[in-house]
DNA sequence: AAGGGGCGTTTTGCCATCGTAACGACAACA
DNA sequence: TGTTGTCGTTACGATGGCAAAACGCCCCTT
C-alpha cells in the first residue's frame, strides 16, 4: 500500500479543489515510478516518439525548442506539482525539450494510464482540462508580453509570475524567492539576450525596486513591478465551481 | 428534431477521429442558438463574468488583449469549427476579448452544458483536453516565433499557419487563400507594427515568395517560406490511438 | 595557501532591426 | 463629396542584439 500523501499531483490540485479519496489514489498511482534527475538532464527530447508524460514532484525542469540558428526559446518553467508532457499527449513524437534546470525527481507515467483516468474519474478529466486551459491563459500573457511590451516590462512580469507559482504550493514565501535560474535562462524565456537581462534587472535593482543577496531576488515594490510588467495575477479569481461532483 | 450535420463543432472533430452518433448529438446540442454577428462586434469583452462558451460556425473572431498603453496583442484567430473561450472556462472573468474579424455566426452554451458532457462522454471530455492540448503547442509555437525569430521569419511562419489551419476544414485550398486580415492586424498577432509587416510582405513579394491580388495571398515557394519562418505543421503526425472508445 | 578551471555576471562599443510619425493614394461607402 | 479604412512609403531614431573581455565566485587539486 502507498499512503494517499505521497502525491504531490493530487496535493496540488487539492489546493484548488476537494478531491475524494477514490480520487487521490488514482492520481497517486500516477507517481508510483519516481525518477532522479541531475541538473541539466534531458528527460525528454524534441522529435523523439513519447509514450510517457511526467510529474514533477521536487526541483524544476523547463520545457523549450532550439531553432535552426541554435537560439533557445523556453517555453515553459515547471515547479513541484507540476504536470509535465501534456504538450505531448496530442501528437506522437514530442513537441519540446524537457530538460532539468535543478537536481529534481521526475514520476513518469504512461500514455494510457492517463487515458483509465479519464474514463474512471470524469472530475478528474475535467480538473485537467481546467489546468490545460490555465496553461493556455499562461502562454498568452507572455505572448502578449513578448508581442507588446518592453525588456524590462517582461524581465518584471517574469519575475512576478515564478514568484506567484512558486506561492501557489509554498505558503512560507512573503516577499523573496530563489529564482536557481541564470540570467540567459531568464532571457531564453522572455526572448531576451542575456546581457540585456543584466541591463534590466541592474536597473531595476538600482532603482529600488528589487534587491539580490546571493541568488535570492527580493521583491521591494511589487505595486509598481505589477504596473510596470502590465502583470496579472492569474492565480486569484478562479471559478472551479462548475466541475463535475465526485 | 435537428440534423446530426448541423453541427460544425462534431464536424470538425470527425475529421481527426471517429464520433459515434450519440456523441455528434451531445456536440450539436452546443450549437443549438446560433447568433449572427457583424464584423467588429464584441463578443465577449476582458474582465466580465463568462457564463457562455461559443463554437464559431462561420466567419472570422479573434482573441486579443489591449494593454494600458494602448496596444494590441492578438492571441489567436480563430475558423468556423473552433471551439471559443476555453480560456474562460477556469476563470469566472473574461482573460481576453473576442471580437469578430468578419461577419459571423457564433454558437453560445452554457459553461453547465460542457460540464454535463464531460460528465456524459469521457471520450469527449478526452478530446476537448487534447485539443486544449493543440491549442497551447500552438501558443508555443508562437511564442518561440515571437521571441526568436526576425520579423521575416514571423510573417512567413504567421501566413503558413494561417494557410494550414484553413486548409483543415476547407479541402479547395491548394496554394492560395483569403487571408481576410488588415496588415495591421497581422502584426498585432505577430508582435510587429502594420509598417514593418508591409515592409516584409512587400520584400517577401519582390523575392517572389508570395504573390497578392486583390486580398488573396498566393504561396508560390512554400518550402523556402516554411525554411525562413522555421515552421513546423502540427496538424500531421497527431496520435489519438489512445482515446478512450466510444 | 596557491593555483586553476568552470560558470555566471558585469561591462563596453558598435550597429542592425524595427518602431514612430507623418503623409499620400486609393477604394468603399454614405 | 466628404468620410473612413487600408495600404504604401519615407526619414529618423531608439531599443536591444552582438561580440568580446574582464570579473567574481565556487570548487577542485596540489
Amino acid at each position: 500500500m502507498f499512503l494517499v500523501a505521497t502525491s504531490c499531483f493530487a496535493a496540488r490540485l487539492a489546493k484548488q479543489v476537494p478531491l475524494s479519496d477514490a480520487e487521490k489514489k488514482a492520481l497517486a498511482r500516477l507517481e508510483e515510478n519516481p525518477r532522479k534527475v541531475k541538473r541539466g538532464a534531458m528527460i525528454q527530447r524534441v522529435n523523439e516518439t513519447v509514450t510517457e508524460l511526467f510529474v514533477l514532484r521536487e526541483g524544476r525542469v523547463m520545457s523549450f525548442v532550439i531553432l535552426p540558428d541554435g537560439s533557445r526559446q523556453i517555453l515553459r518553467v515547471y515547479f513541484p506539482g507540476d504536470f509535465i508532457g501534456s504538450a505531448s499527449t496530442i501528437y506522437s513524437k514530442a513537441p519540446e525539450s524537457l530538460v532539468a534546470l535543478s537536481d529534481a525527481i521526475v514520476c513518469p507515467f504512461d500514455k494510457h494510464a492517463l487515458r483509465r483516468l479519464l474514463e474512471d474519474y470524469p472530475r478528474v478529466a475535467a480538473l485537467l482540462f481546467l489546468l490545460s486551459n490555465a496553461e493556455r491563459v499562461a502562454m498568452t500573457d507572455r505572448l502578449a508580453s513578448l508581442g507588446r511590451t518592453s525588456a524590462k516590462a517582461r524581465v518584471a512580469s517574469f519575475l512576478l509570475d515564478m514568484f506567484d507559482r512558486l506561492r501557489v504550493t509554498d505558503d512560507s514565501i512573503t516577499d523573496s524567492f530563489d529564482l536557481k535560474l541564470t540570467q540567459e535562462e531568464i532571457g531564453d524565456s522572455i526572448g531576451l539576450t542575456s546581457v540585456h537581462v543584466n541591463r534590466m534587472i541592474r536597473q531595476m535593482e538600482q532603482e529600488g525596486l528589487i534587491s539580490r543577496t546571493n541568488g535570492r531576488i527580493i521583491l521591494n515594490d511589487m505595486a509598481r513591478l505589477e504596473e510596470i510588467g502590465h502583470y496579472t495575477n492569474r492565480h486569484k479569481d478562479m471559478d472551479l465551481d462548475w466541475l463535475p461532483v465526485s
